[in-house]
DNA sequence: TCCATATTTCCAGATTTCCAGAAATGAAGA
DNA sequence: TCTTCATTTCTGGAAATCTGGAAATATGGA
């Protein structure tokens, strides 16, 4: 990943909409959720909502499938990985133990 | 964490100068770097680079000890462990092959 | 074709963020 | 105490972001 979409990426979380609906859409999983139904979920304007998911896609966070006249969401969970890979880039040189806390947070919850 | 911290720790990554920061302190480990090293690194005026070092502080990202007239900076892998876990809650219900990417791009590097 | 539904695009006003200059604070040494 | 170095705080103007109204586009059905 680089830079610039990381950049994105984390600016597209850092906005309460955004990140809300980036964890339904996690929490949705290979299920998704469609346009109008984030929209209502969250007390938003579809077209406010719109913008809101249209910067998360550019940002390589959600992915999109068209079904009839609504448009499905879906969390992308590759474009997040290479998020995490990016900011724990050489992040164990010679200190393992200072990450650890980071690899036992993930792996636990699966 | 409580949303209004990840909120803050996603929006202080989402700006360049602090991404460059982090992942700065995550390179140096145990080591930090001192304020003014990582302004002049960066190439930032050091009254702007405070501001940023206080936000990333204030979103549990960087930790800080004085040393002498200096102030040393560290990241705080715990503070950022607490993010993921929160990003990534609920995020395995019924389909683990999901988040696995995330999990395998994280251990990998350790 | 015409209509209804779902979503997106365009636009403008309100708010927030970013940055640099000036001044203030904290710590160490003469 | 006085000076110097390192960092932080305060402030204002420029730039970017967020939001909602109005209009446009896309799809499916009568």
């Amino acid at each position: 990943m680089d830079k610039t979409l990381a950049l994105s990426a984390l600016a597209a979380l850092g906005q309460e909409t955004r990140l809300d609906v980036f964890r339904l859409l996690v929490r949705s999983g290979a299920e998704g959720v469609a346009a109008g139904e984030i929209a209502s979920r969250l007390a938003a304007l579809p077209n406010t909502m719109s913008a809101h998911l249209k910067i998360l896609s550019h940002a390589g966070l959600v992915r999109t499938e068209r079904e009839g006249r609504s448009v499905r969401y879906f969390a992308d969970m590759t474009g997040f990985r290479d998020l995490l890979a990016y900011l724990m880039e050489d992040c164990c040189n010679g200190a393992p133990e200072l990450c650890q806390p980071v690899i036992q947070a993930v792996t636990c919850n699966c």
